[in-house]
DNA sequence: CTGAAAGCGCTTACAG
DNA sequence: CTGAAAGCGCTTACAG
């Protein structure tokens, strides 16, 4: 492959010269520059990134870091982010934390040593003093999912509360008498805010009980595993408000084994709006969040980031977005 | 950040030998090892990574070039890459190809100029002159699902064709008495496999028409279409081998909106064996590839490659198995 | 507007 | 067993 050098002496310039045109910065006369123009051409030269990245400090790669590629949330959310960051320019790393916060530390470590520009962490278990740390290094940061306060870095979120409180509305206009919940890892912010919203929307009914309110690992599985404890506690629940559309897929599927019809002897409701959610039988009302355009977001805001002088961390929230759909719909009791 | 120097001037030595015992290539005598291994302690010394790309050629990097992360197929295989690549010491950069040649020859051009290891390639539409190419660069490279003939590279894959032959064969034993074929994009070997196995299998039976194949894109809503034109063709259909599970999700879906109850009207079998196969209602009956392992197998057979000093191209071929659920599971016919 | 030179932080023959 | 030196292929002040 050939190098600049080489450029530099088929063009008759400095290797400084060639570095200027191929970066745009700095004046250079048009025809010196048509000339170098021409000798890359003749080359078919391409600049090498990794000497780039030496001497410039800059890879034009980005990381990130999410519990599991397997979710479908997260791949949907991964779409996102690689396919803007491809269109920015850069190259993203794909690094699974299982939310162990051990695996997200390591991972960390190894890309500092890789010069990486920066990070976008969907994983939930790295404290607040972690993000400050990383702050010191310099390295542009964005989070998935945070609570707004922290101010080292940006944050990307949905306002989880009004969605859940919208969800549950929704199961009492159908006419839901005795509505549980299944809720996500309290470790996660998103379910914690879910699970509020359910508890301050159902407390003043007389039919309340805490023991409506079963946890789940937010997986498929957990959601089937949830539902059959529920409802060995509580067989007369009419309605389950599910904390993400994974597990409201194994809910479907545990009431389906239990002999349960969905809507007509329980309506379901999950959270996220994953596109399998409008292929299950029957179809899940969901509250979708914009799963695809946070992970954009989320790549155009750490590259605005990266490339800025000053980095300007900001929250976005956004409003996630209510779909009905079979699961829930019902004819109102008589 | 402490640099090699700093190492060495604190142990006493030349970067030479920190070098060496960072590297633990050539002889160091086991004194003057200990007195780096702690200056390397007391500095928090992190060999950077870039530099040593530059100066090596070397940057413990993958690329996995897949059609789409948002398919669940290539979702479990990319974790099964990224776990045994991160096990191996290297990291894995994601490229979502969209099965457009076009994209995928601009990341080739992106990840050479990053001094990339080597490639996995999940993704169809590279021709072998492509790869050939690829070859004469030095890159090692991985591919998944071609036919073993392609001696440029190694090759993992699954009997697809047996695989299929079961499928079709469980069908008939299950009673069905005209069976169709839903067959993914003509493209992919893997889908033109599949449909082979089902033309030889069926092609004797008096009921045996053409007409009964129907093409799907493979996804969700491909399966769900293709059923409908199918159905419309056929009414009579009472078994249908889908060309992958994600499209028999959609067939299941399609033919609960035209009221047909699955197995007893009509049964599905799928391809593939994606975890959600487990969570339909009702379960979908597939032929399981080993996902997750063949991601890591091909993950190991590339570091391979790149580790050892003669690369030896290897072809896998593993065999899927068959995994009966309910939505063909019928009682035999009068 | 352009070039010479230092430097990014390593690895790798080559001497000794 | 160890060190001096060249080199990997760029970028970036600094002069001019």
């Amino acid at each position: 492959m050939a190098t600049i050098r080489d450029v530099a002496k088929l063009a008759g310039v400095s290797v400084a010269t060639v570095s200027r045109v191929l970066n745009k910065t700095g004046y250079v006369n048009v025809e010196t520059g048509r000339k170098v123009e021409k000798a890359i051409q003749q080359l078919q030269y391409e600049p090498n990134s990794v000497a780039r990245g030496l001497a410039g400090k800059r890879t034009s790669t980005i990381a990130f870091i999410l519990p599991d590629i397997t979710n479908p949330f997260f791949s949907e959310m991964a779409r996102g982010v690689e396919d803007k960051a491809r269109e920015l320019g850069y190259t993203v790393i794909l690094c699974n934390s299982d939310d162990q916060g051990q695996k997200e530390k390591t991972y960390i470590e190894v890309l500092k040593k890789k010069y990486i520009d920066g990070i976008i962490i969907a994983s939930q278990t790295l404290s607040s003093e972690d993000i400050q740390k990383m702050q010191q290094d310099q390295i542009p940061l964005v989070v998935m999912d945070r609570a707004p306060e922290n101010q080292h870095c940006s944050v990307i979120r949905c306002n989880n509360y009004m969605g859940a409180k919208e969800a549950v509305a929704h199961l009492v206009e159908q006419g839901c008498c005795k509505i549980g919940h299944i809720y996500g890892p309290q470790e996660l912010i998103t379910a914690r805010e879910r699970m509020l919203a359910y508890e301050e929307s159902v407390q003043g009914f007389s039919w309340y009980s805490p023991s409506l309110m079963e946890p789940g690992y937010f997986q498929l599985n957990g959601g089937q595993e949830a539902v059959k404890e529920l409802l060995r506690r509580h067989p007369d629940i009419d309605g389950i408000f599910v904390g993400n559309d994974l597990m409201a897929i194994g809910v479907l599927k545990g009431l389906n084994q239990l002999g349960r019809r969905v809507p007509e002897d329980v309506a379901v409701c999950g959270f996220d709006g994953i596109a399998l959610a409008s292929m299950t039988i029957p179809e899940l009302t969901t509250v979708a969040q914009p799963i695809y355009e946070m992970g954009e977001l989320a790549a155009l805001t750490l590259t605005q980031q990266i490339e800025s002088t000053k980095p300007l961390p900001s929250v976005f929230e956004l409003e996630p977005i209510f779909i009905e759909r079979s699961s829930t719909r019902r004819e109102p009791l008589a």
